[in-house]
RNA sequence: GGGAGCAUAGCUCAGCCGGUUAGAGCGCUUGCCUUACAAGCAAGAGGUCACAGGUUCGAGUCCUGUUGUUCCCACCA
């Protein structure tokens, strides 16, 4: 058994900290308002802090680094916002919960102590969200870190308010909202959610008054009948015209209700008569105010019964038991049937929400989307991927106005104040006497506002709006939002209507949607599963450049990302390669004396070859990261450095070193096997230099084209890779130069170092080398055992400066150009588009090689054929366009010559 | 009920403006402890691109429909 060599292998996690306190230190992260450089913005899309970060952070904020921090190597002035978001209801329940732990209760303690405990809570999590922010390899700045509560971002909410107020734009009103019963708050429409529900539709008569007729009605909800106050039927429907104007009696009641007729009934639902509730319903409000019905509330704050009778103080589910019960009791239960319905239920805690008649402050809505709608169907705010601004539009164009009031205390208080004279006040700070009847009795609302309010604001209310400061003059509007397509509402709506509404600016110009993180069976990350990744473990595990690296790797824009252990290892190992490729390149090149400004002339094919791929990766990739298409360019960076460079190139040059060494006692021999990025079980410190090499010291180190391409390439891949894996490419970056490779300048693409013929050329002796390895697999060739070629080729000259390279990349004994075919028994021929290659065996069984040679002439006959057919197609040859006529004709001489050398290969080959 | 996405190898997914024999990673098979790397290297097997039409010289790619699936929105009591 062999023993596993760890020591080669690189430990990165325990230098990650060292290196971001290098960053930070360094002074990387943080932009200037005096810069002269173009500004390039991000934000952080403020975590709650309820608690820790999850994996859905650890994408968000990964893909805002990767683009900040490739804008900051393309030279822009990058600035990346952090901060966090107070989420009132969020963390008033986990405080609540907290302070129960103690039985205490939060109306025990008062409002402003519960506020003392909550901003001790929130300094608390504040602090652990940082640190996992940092741990991730996020470049904030941190000099800018916000808060949605601080006394910047809280003033700004107050003039957002205040200027809505004084538009008409805020308006105080009584109506149905959502009510959670658990959070005791009223929620907006989108807090939500419509979840499926097993219930029952129960059918149950009301007697007419002074009558032994009766109407039946149909409902999910019972217990509400103590709060109706009317029986509302379609005018149209001819089965119930007569009772209009009738009055019916309410069953376990007897109150009296009238029979009216609305529209907003659907006749072919149920019995097609609708009971009307409007404290508990939104539509059955709207019917209630256009025939302007009583408002009775049948259900308190807690979801208890009142205003019920004798089933007063139930709580709502136990109520509705009891009401169907003494209903079926009375007779006057007809049915009830089991279906499946939705159920509101509240997005933070999951309870059943209550619609419930309650006063509270909303925004108009109509005035402010108008705009919002405009500036995206306009194009001046971009969604990627575009199919995003249709749900952004339909959302907007169906708005109905947001309710922003919260009966909690953790938040911003609604500056509103109201006098014993009945006047109400809103203002900008807490008014001295009522302007209406001079009194001092005043009174501030004791409601604070939605924590979307204050996120509303968070592109400009960071940089010190409303007043005009050097930041906000610089940095605002900012470039591209990022975030999760779960709060395209909740957020980014309200964020471009707030901009538009008081900066007069659209807040960004792209919003980049990322879709959420799965687990690996592609469902939703929860507590309840149980299948929730933690960032922070897998960072410890693996280190953070791993994380980032399978967060991102191979995703598109807006899907969704499966997460597993197996992804995450598969990046670990790309990490490690990357490392050991360093280590290669170190070991080679190290005493060679690397110029930085080289003059790539005259180059050897694999080095104008590697160029040329590079250049060709940096041209490409180029449109990907502007395109935001992040896991496309990581994938094609990521193949060009392990097939190309990796498996290829470093292999060949090494070839070429190793030559050097045995036939000119070149300066390779002095190469030490202990160097610096050879880890030994301890972590190389982050200073540059090696304590060794003495003998390199006394060497005059002499260039060497090859040690020069390689360290250069390996550089230019380490930057592309940078903004992806900042851990780890700065670490070796430091070891090849000076400087960190956070400020060096992402590789511009060069068209010199294009080489397109030699891209063809390298290609072919890649091909001969993989042909002949594939031949030897064939044959069962040992792996130890060299072999003997011979090669008949047009042009000899070409091949001939890479002989040695092919002889030990294909272990081969000797390699001998011939003339002519050889006849000889102990051959077996590979047949590539340009050359035959003879491999020599002991014994050929001529059989096998015969059956090769057929399949493969049958393979390529059916290409031939089906080109042939192409080809003589009259309409592709005059429609075609002539590049791919031309590709086709020249693809069939090809193969035609190839088949025809297999041919004389090959016994009974006419029979094909 | 309305809207959107997805369907390609055993699994997870790429596949651009339509143009060779449709790609990658993981998994699988075979051989290798090769002086950077076994977290690796080399060589392989594996596909009727969901289905049915259409447009086109040519369709995984564009259009229409069908099926399956996921998500979002909506006041059917």
């Amino acid at each position: 058994m062999w023993k596993k060599k760890f020591e080669k292998i690189l430990d990165i996690r325990s230098i990650e900290k060292d290196i971001y306190k290098f960053w930070e230190e360094s002074g990387f992260f943080r932009a200037s308002s005096d810069s002269e450089k173009r500004p390039f913005v991000v934000v952080l899309p403020p975590p709650n802090i309820t608690g820790n970060l999850h994996i859905g952070h650890a994408l968000d904020q990964t893909l805002q680094d990767i683009i900040i921090r490739y804008k900051r190597m393309k030279g822009f002035e990058a600035l990346f916002v952090p901060g966090t978001d107070h989420a009132s209801i969020a963390t008033e329940a986990k405080v609540t919960a907290d302070l129960a732990k103690e039985n205490i209760n939060k109306w025990d303690i008062g409002r402003d102590e519960f506020l003392n405990r909550t901003w001790e809570w929130k300094h608390k999590y504040g602090g652990i969200i940082v640190n996992q922010i940092k741990k991730l390899g996020i470049s904030c700045d941190w000099s800018r870190e916000r808060f949605t509560m601080d006394e910047g971002c809280s003033e700004a909410v107050i003039e957002f308010f205040v200027r809505l107020y004084e538009k008409k734009l805020i308006y105080r009103g009584t109506r149905t909202i959502n009510w959670c019963p658990k959070c005791l708050t009223s929620v907006s429409d989108i807090e939500v959610n419509s979840e499926e529900a097993q219930g029952y539709l129960y059918q149950f008569r009301y007697f007419l008054k002074d009558s032994n007729n009766f109407l039946c009605v149909s409902t999910t909800r019972p217990e509400t009948i103590f709060g109706d106050a009317a029986l509302a039927v379609h005018p149209e429907d001819e089965r119930y015209k007569p009772f209009i104007g009738k009055q019916a009696l309410i069953p376990l009641s007897g109150r009296s209700i009238p029979v009216i007729s609305d529209k907003a009934v659907k006749p072919d639902y149920g019995t097609g008569i609708l009971k009307v509730t409007p404290a508990h319903s939104h539509e059955d409000f709207e019917i209630g105010q256009r025939h302007n019905l009583a408002c009775v509330v049948i259900l308190d704050e807690h979801g208890v019964t009142t205003n019920c009778g004798i089933y007063s103080g139930l709580e709502r589910f136990e109520a509705r038991k009891a009401v169907v019960d003494s209903l079926e009791k009375s007779g006057v239960l007809v049915k009830t049937e089991p279906i499946v319905h939705r159920l509101g239920t509240c997005y933070r805690c999951g309870t059943v929400v209550e619609p419930r008649v309650s006063t509270q402050w909303f925004v108009s809505m109509k005035p402010l989307a108008a705009p919002a709608i405009e500036v995206v169907e306009s194009g001046n705010i971009k969604f990627v991927p575009q199919r995003f601004s249709k749900i952004y539009l339909n959302w907007l164009k169906n708005i109905k106005d947001w309710c922003i009031s919260r009966q909690i205390w953790w938040g911003h208080r609604i500056p509103a104040w109201y006098c014993s004279c009945g006047k109400e006040i809103v203002a900008r700070s807490e008014p001295d006497v009522c302007p209406c009847c001079g009194g001092k009795n005043l009174a501030q609302e004791d409601d604070t506002l939605d924590t979307w309010f204050s996120s509303a604001l968070w592109p400009f209310s960071v940089f010190g709006w409303p007043h005009d400061t050097e930041d906000y003059k610089k940095f605002f509007p900012i470039d591209t939002l990022i975030t999760g397509h779960d709060i395209i509402f909740f957020w980014v709506a309200r964020m471009i209507f707030s901009s538009l509404e008081l900066t007069g600016k659209a807040p960004f110009k792209h919003v980049l949607v990322h879709g959420l993180v799965r687990d690996s069976l592609g469902r939703k990350m929860s507590k309840s599963l149980g299948n929730g990744i933690d960032p922070l473990e897998i960072i410890d595990k693996y280190g953070a450049d791993s994380l980032r690296y399978a967060l991102v790797s191979g995703i598109t824009p807006g899907n969704d990302v499966k997460f597993s252990e197996e992804k995450i290892e598969g990046s670990r190992n790309f990490i490690n390669k990357i490392w050991n490729a360093a280590r290669c390149v170190e070991m080679y090149t190290k005493n060679y004396k690397i110029i930085e400004n080289f003059e790539y002339k005259n180059l050897k094919l694999h080095n104008s070859w590697i160029l040329s791929r590079l250049n060709g990766l940096i041209d490409e990739t180029k449109k990907n990261f502007e395109d935001f298409e992040f896991g496309i360019a990581l994938q094609k960076i990521c193949s060009l450095f392990w097939e190309d460079f990796c498996d290829w190139y470093l292999e060949i040059s090494k070839i070429e070193f190793k030559f050097l060494a045995e036939t000119n006692n070149d300066s390779y021999k002095t190469i030490q096997s202990d160097s610096f990025l050879k880890g030994s079980g301890t972590v190389p410190e982050l200073e540059i230099g090696d304590s060794e090499s003495n003998c390199s010291k006394n060497l005059k180190l002499q260039p060497n084209q090859t040690a020069n391409v390689m360290v250069y390439v390996l550089k230019q891949i380490l930057a592309m890779l940078h903004p992806f894996i900042p851990f780890v490419t700065e670490k070796i970056w430091q070891h090849f130069g000076e400087g960190s490779i956070m400020v060096s300048s992402f590789p511009e693409f060069d068209r010199n170092l294009l080489n397109f013929s030699d891209e063809k050329f390298m290609q072919r002796i890649i091909f001969i080398i993989k042909s002949v390895r594939a031949r030897r697999n064939d044959l069962n060739i040992p792996s130890n055992k060299k072999v003997n070629l011979l090669i008949k080729t047009e042009d000899r000259a070409f091949l001939e400066p890479y002989l040695q390279t092919i002889k030990t990349a294909v272990r081969a004994s000797e390699i001998n150009f011939i003339e002519h075919d050889s006849n000889e028994e102990n051959f077996s021929v590979i047949t590539t588009d340009f050359e035959k290659i003879y491999v020599q065996i002991d014994s050929l069984n001529r059989a096998e090689e015969n059956q090769r040679n057929i399949a493969e002439i049958c393979s390529i006959k059916n290409q031939i054929k089906n080109t042939e057919k192409l080809i003589s197609n009259s309409e592709f040859i005059t429609k075609a366009p002539k590049a791919v006529i031309e590709k086709t004709q020249n693809k069939l001489k090809i193969l035609k010559s190839r088949v025809e050398k297999l041919l004389k290969e090959t016994d009974q080959a006419e029979q094909v």
